[in-house]
RNA sequence: GCCGGCGUAGCACAGCGGUAGUGCAGCGGUUUUGUAAACCGAAGGUCGGGAGUUCGAUCCUCUCCGCCGGCACCA
């Protein structure tokens, strides 16, 4: 008799069991019913395959299609069915990888000519037969040799490049679906009967094989699956909203901004949307009014400072370079001034600029220099995308300057700020990554070594001291040529990330551009320089603003915050008397005197997210009342004019005033 | 930049080898209205730019530009 194990069920059962038996004996001993429910067990919490031999104790639990871990097997399985049903469908396709994503998966293929949204519902059509066949997953380790030759006769020249990729010491995979058959880590469900059919094909798209720009371009099928339809419908559904708060699509129907044909990447702000911008910009403004110093650098500077900087050197590609019209147009006219400028795309080297005017003392510092500095830097045109991805952008953008001894406290106070701004907008999950040292970049390794350790110490203050509001990871050679750097990464109110704050640490650039001031032993002494920002680009955090009120903005930003509407003309006088009292008090008042219905404005201004309705008629008039509406809710409440506009004019105060005024009434 | 798709009136969309329609908005009139669309009328477009094929191109081909979905990139 063979030794034996020892498993330890679900509901705390210790059962022996020869060594060597698999999952889907076990679960068949126990009922067939069990077996036949069961696509895959975990031991010891580790997923595997239902078919594989058990050689040591664990705890064991048999998973069903609708147990959460069996989802990414379901995705997983479903992308090797796509895999069979394209190269069913389509011989002479390659395949390579074909991954769990979150909200699905998706499989490369390298095809001649790659596929299109049309070939889509033809492939879930096949799909769906593939599932039907039902046919048993099956495992077997195949040496390097029986693979590579194997890819190699199918012509499989990607899959040949991944088994010769492989480690020497792991063995190699094969699941077997029927007749098809792929290299793969594991671990599947027992047929591709299991993946059912709550499974969708969304969209093809390019991709680099291996992600490199450099090597082939594949075709990428992305698809997403479910244990349920529910499911499915739900995720479906749940993409169809997220559409509908498309900050390009609430920009044009609120009329905040727009793009056009000889702008790629630059705004067009309408009255609306610059309302919205400058409200930013003016609470920002009152942020940073008690320690930092707001200034003006110019626009384009000779390329000479740029390659001092270094940016010449490594960003040209992403620069916009100006000369003279006559010049650009006649480049051999040596009379003309054939200076060449940048059209600046950071704002440091400006700043360092004036902080070298004029001897700066040790007793001066920290000097903290901050701007709203209009940056262009040229994007790739698939990199544009609305107000997320642009080429003309405004940064809140501040450079400190400090002695070392005075660099921790600094990045502490700018993680203060950055926090207390992010709470004023309603994000409270941040995570801030450090990035470190990246490939390509400038200083000595004693240099970037000083500067993360820095910033390793500052980032686990930060964690302690954030009462779990603030969690931290590294992000390995994501930093910034000149240092180090960290990420600050908000979640929106439906759960998306955005990164835009930014703290960065650098040592080089006032070397580079000779930055001293008078130390206390009366020597040149070099200061160390921090670049933050805490929306990042004021464009797309507004974006992000956009999508994540969906239109529906606080009080304080919307740009029109109450329209009045007079129920027939009798009433327009009192409107605009009312109108005129809300604007004397700062609000951003409107009368709509247009010859309509109450309902038609009512319908009309509630498409335009209005937040405030008022509508009057000889009754408020005669009693100076008011009807409000607020948007989201059908409910009218009268009111005096006066206690309107008192409760309005508070809920329309921006965050940081209304702590200022709480504080103040508190005592 | 790369792969694929798309570009028709302010917006949302039809259409198609014989130079274009619908709805909403806008404009003119009628209507004075109590909380999500009153009625009537007239008007509005070198069908993204350029070139080619054709007797004839919004439609087919090429090219450029832009946008969309990804990839790559993001100081």
């Amino acid at each position: 008799m063979d030794a034996s194990l020892s498993l330890t069920f679900p509901d705390g059962a210790k059962r022996p069991f020869p060594i060597g038996i698999t999952g889907a004996a076990i679960a068949g001993g126990i009922s067939p019913s069990l077996l036949k429910r069961t696509v895959a067990m975990a031991l010891d919490g580790e997923v595997r395959d239902l078919s594989d031999p058990i050689t040591a104790d664990a705890r064991i639990e048999f998973i069903n299609r609708e147990d959460p871990r069996a989802l990414e097997l379901i995705r997983h399985d479903c992308a090797h069915v796509l895999a069979e049903a394209v190269q069913e469908l389509f011989p002479g396709t390659q395949v390579t990888i074909g991954p769990v994503i979150e909200n699905g998966f998706f499989y490369d293929f390298h095809r001649e000519q790659p596929f299109t949204l049309d070939d889509l519902p033809v492939i879930e059509k096949k799909m769906r037969e593939v599932i039907a066949r039902d046919r048993p997953f099956t495992k077997q380790e195949w040496s390097r040799y029986k693979a590579r030759s194997f890819f190699e006769t199918k012509g499989e020249a990607f899959k040949v490049e991944l088994v010769d990729a492989i480690p020497a010491d792991q063995t190699l995979k094969m699941y077997a679906q029927g007749d098809w058959i792929d290299l793969c880590r594991g671990p599947h469900m027992t047929s591709t009967g299991k993946v059912g059919n709550a499974f969708k094909l969304m969209k093809v798209a390019g991709a680099y094989w291996r992600g490199d720009s450099s090597k082939p371009m594949l075709t990428r099928i992305y698809g997403t699956a479910f244990a349920r339809q529910e499911e499915l419908d739900a995720h479906l559904k749940q993409i169809e909203e997220a559409e509908k708060r498309d900050h390009r699509k609430l920009g044009r129907e609120m009329d905040l901004f727009h793009f056009q044909d000889e702008g790629p990447g630059t705004v067009f702000w309408h009255a609306k949307g610059w309302t919205m911008f400058q409200e930013l910009i003016a609470y920002n403004r009152r942020r940073i009014r008690r320690d930092y110093e707001e200034v003006n650098a110019p626009q384009i500077l000779d390329k000479s400072l740029w390659e001092t900087s270094g940016h010449w050197g490594w960003y040209q590609e992403n620069m916009f370079a100006v000369k003279s019209a006559h010049a650009f147009m006649n480049p051999k006219d040596e009379s003309a001034d054939q200076k060449v400028f940048a059209l600046k795309p950071m704002n440091c080297p400006g700043h360092v600029q004036i902080f070298k005017h004029g001897l700066k003392s040790y007793r001066d510092l920290p000097i903290r220099i901050a701007e709203f500095g209009i940056v262009h830097r040229y994007e790739a045109s698939g990199a544009l995308h609305g107000l997320m991805r642009v080429r003309g952008f405004t940064q809140d953008d501040a450079h400190v300057f400090c002695t070392e001894e005075q660099l921790e406290a600094e990045i502490m106070k700018i993680n203060d700020l950055m926090m207390s701004v992010y709470r004023d907008f309603g994000f409270t999950e941040v995570v801030v990554k450090l990035a470190t040292r990246p490939e390509k970049r400038v200083g000595t390794d004693a240099m970037w070594d000083h500067a993360e350790a820095i910033l390793r110490k500052a980032l686990g203050r930060m964690e302690a001291e954030s009462g779990g509001a603030i969690k931290t990871g590294v992000n390995e050679g994501e930093g910034t040529f000149y240092g180090p750097k960290f990420e600050y990464t908000l979640r929106d109110a439906i759960g998306r990330d955005w990164q835009c704050g930014t703290t960065q640490v650098d040592f080089n650039l006032p070397e580079r551009f000779g930055a001293f001031y008078i130390g206390s032993d009366g020597e040149k002494k070099q200061p160390v320089m921090v670049h933050r920002a805490i929306v990042g680009s004021l464009e797309r955090f507004l974006g992000i603003i956009i999508e994540s009120h969906a239109g529906h903005f606080p009080l304080w930003l919307a740009p029109e915050q109450v329209l009045v509407c007079p129920i027939t003309s009798d009433a327009d006088a009192y409107a605009e008397r009312v109108t005129e009292a809300m604007l004397a008090h700062g609000l951003r008042a409107r009368a709509d005197l247009r010859n309509e219905k109450i309902n038609y404005k009512v319908r009309e201004h509630s498409l335009a997210k209005v937040p405030v309705i008022i509508a009057v008629g000889k009754r408020e008039a005669d009693e100076t009342t008011v009807t409000v509406r607020r948007l989201g809710s059908q409910a009218q409440t009268v009111m005096s004019l006066a206690d309107c506009i008192a409760s309005l004019t508070d809920e329309a105060t921006p965050p940081d005033l209304k702590r200022a005024k709480a504080a103040l009434a508190g005592g």
